[in-house]
DNA sequence: ATGAAAGCGCTAACAT
DNA sequence: ATGTTAGCGCTTTCAT
């Protein structure tokens, strides 16, 4: 009726007089009305809100700036276009799509992917858009777009430049909570890669799942004494390592060398500067709800894969080999 | 219908016989049925989904860790509690109510208010149960409820710390983006008041807007010898100022001690370790949800306001004003 | 144990 | 320029 027009302005071929208008906007106010998104919404079969799945969201205490970084992205491109953004309770159970596919959401962007073949399923067999982002693309896609990084080459990137400076060994560290993660293991498999094409030793002891890595760290370095390099997964884990190894009186970079994965602005703050490998996660994430959206607003759009190039961002964590308590010299 | 009892458990006193639910499993499952919560949400007029309004939460680039906790409380326990969390556009331009109440959200978590007449009508007209995080409560509060920490006196311990210790003068920092943010007043005035109370000399002139605070702070010191201490609106500002310092040759703690505000991890991070105010943002942001829920689900609850103390963590950015550099000696 | 009806609040389309 | 109709997908209530 007139009202829908005057207050939500709807309706193409609407009339309204100004004295009818007027009155309808009175009455409006003095009723407190407020118009009902829900029942537009499942009027226009459309809610203009896009799900964020996210596996590990609540792990950590304090979210890590990459999670910001991801979230900033996310939102400021969802908000530009219009678009609200609910975080979804479905963490890990989430492999029943019911539970998002579920009229809600007009599209989902899907963080880490975890490698259980039925949340994989779930994720193709969504009746909405979807983009998978930071996760490594499969090699059929179906009906899901992909933007991640190049972990292999970031990591290559790290490793190629630790054994220039003289590492003969070099390990990889990831939160123990995260190996199911696609991303852990193509990172990982990247380092394992590297070492072998440069000839360098790698032993599967060499890849380390950690919990409490502040604690297994200690541990871990007492008994190992011929890596002298740890690439990381993640800032955060670099920077935890890098605080127990001052703590027990580890030199980084000379005694060790350190590198982190993101290069968020974390990196900045340790003492020394982390090393990290560099990857966009703002502008992916950004660019993720882009193709989401536009795919949500077009859907005849084919879905595509985007792999963002990484960089190193050498600061003070990376150095040669230098110390001798590890009998190694240059 | 039997449907809906089959696949939704709708339906109190519907009895569907063992080979129908079959029949109507397997149809749902060959044409990808999925149960759509918009028509449930209309009908049942609920929608377990809180909103959750942040001013100048996209403001910085990446968040700082407190944005990460409270996210994570409020998460933590609208999930544990079945309820999704939307993060909304309507950030600023959110003085329409009708953005926000309508129809979507089964309430509303209100970050950081500022002090905008409009802003606050806003927040109490709402037709749902609202509750203001991290917000001062007003005198009348409506039909709002408040969880916010005791600024002033987080505020008064860190001045009276640092006033023991022997400064004389002691300057406010916060962003200038935040001046109209409660909170933000409320710990100026914490902070004039604590100095009026203790006999130390305050102007106008010592509460410090900065944007970039990086930049304006070498231009300040170079202009101000006679404020030995900065208490600053959060750990973020406090950082920054702190590596500025360093930059410029500022001996901290000695020439120039920094407090912080909410003792994020972060504090721990910094070389020195921030001295900071703590507010326990986690909890706050769960008990703030918790009472939302409690009143969403019994909407006959009274509103309330709880303040949490704050404490004061004191770690290496603060010491007397030992430099002879700007002519003071303890 | 199953079927039918009504309505949550809205809007596109057609009728006046 | 204004009224009417129908239906989005679901569930509560009442009738069979």
């Amino acid at each position: 009726m007139a009202a829908s027009k005057v207050l939500n302005g709807r309706g193409e071929n609407v009339r309204v007089g100004a004295e009818a208008a007027e009155a309808i906007r009175r009455a409006a106010e003095e009723l407190g009305y407020r118009p009902n998104v829900i029942a537009q919404s499942l009027r226009g079969m459309k809610t203009d809100t896009i799900g964020v799945l996210f596996e590990h969201f609540v792990a950590g205490h304090g979210m890590p700036d990459y999670t910001s970084l991801l979230l900033e992205g996310i939102l400021q491109t969802a908000f530009d276009r219009g678009y609200s953004v609910t975080v979804c309770p479905q963490m890990s159970r989430s492999e029943d799509p019911r539970q998002i596919d579920n009229g809600r959401f007009d599209g989902v962007v899907w963080c880490k992917v975890v490698s259980d073949p039925k949340v994989i399923a779930a994720l193709s067999d969504l009746h909405i858009p979807a983009v998978a982002l930071n996760t490594p693309p499969p090699h059929e896609k179906g009906n899901v777009s992909y933007v991640s990084c190049d972990n292999e080459g970031g990591i290559r990137q790290a490793v190629e430049y630790l054994a220039g400076m003289g590492h003969k060994r070099i390990g990889f560290v990831y939160e123990r909570s995260c190996i199911d993660v696609l991303e852990t293991r193509v990172r990982m498999q990247g380092l394992v890669d590297t070492c072998q094409d440069l000839g360098l030793e790698s032993h599967p002891s060499d890849l380390l799942g950690w919990g409490d890595f502040a604690e297994e760290f200690a541990e871990w370095w007492a008994a190992t004494p011929d890596i002298t390099a740890l690439v990381c997964r993640s800032d955060r884990i670099a920077g935890g390592i890098l605080e127990r190894a001052q703590r027990i009186g580890v030199n980084v970079p000379y005694d060790l060398s350190i590198v982190g994965f993101d290069s968020s602005q974390y990196c900045e703050l340790t003492k020394p500067r982390l090393t990290a490998v560099y990857q966009p996660v703002e502008q992916m994430a950004a660019r993720a709800t882009q193709l989401l959206i536009d795919r949500i607003q077009n859907p005849t759009q084919e879905t595509v894969s985007i792999v963002y190039p990484c960089g190193l961002d050498i600061r003070d964590t990376t150095a040669p080999p230098l110390s001798q308590r590890r009998g190694i010299i240059l």
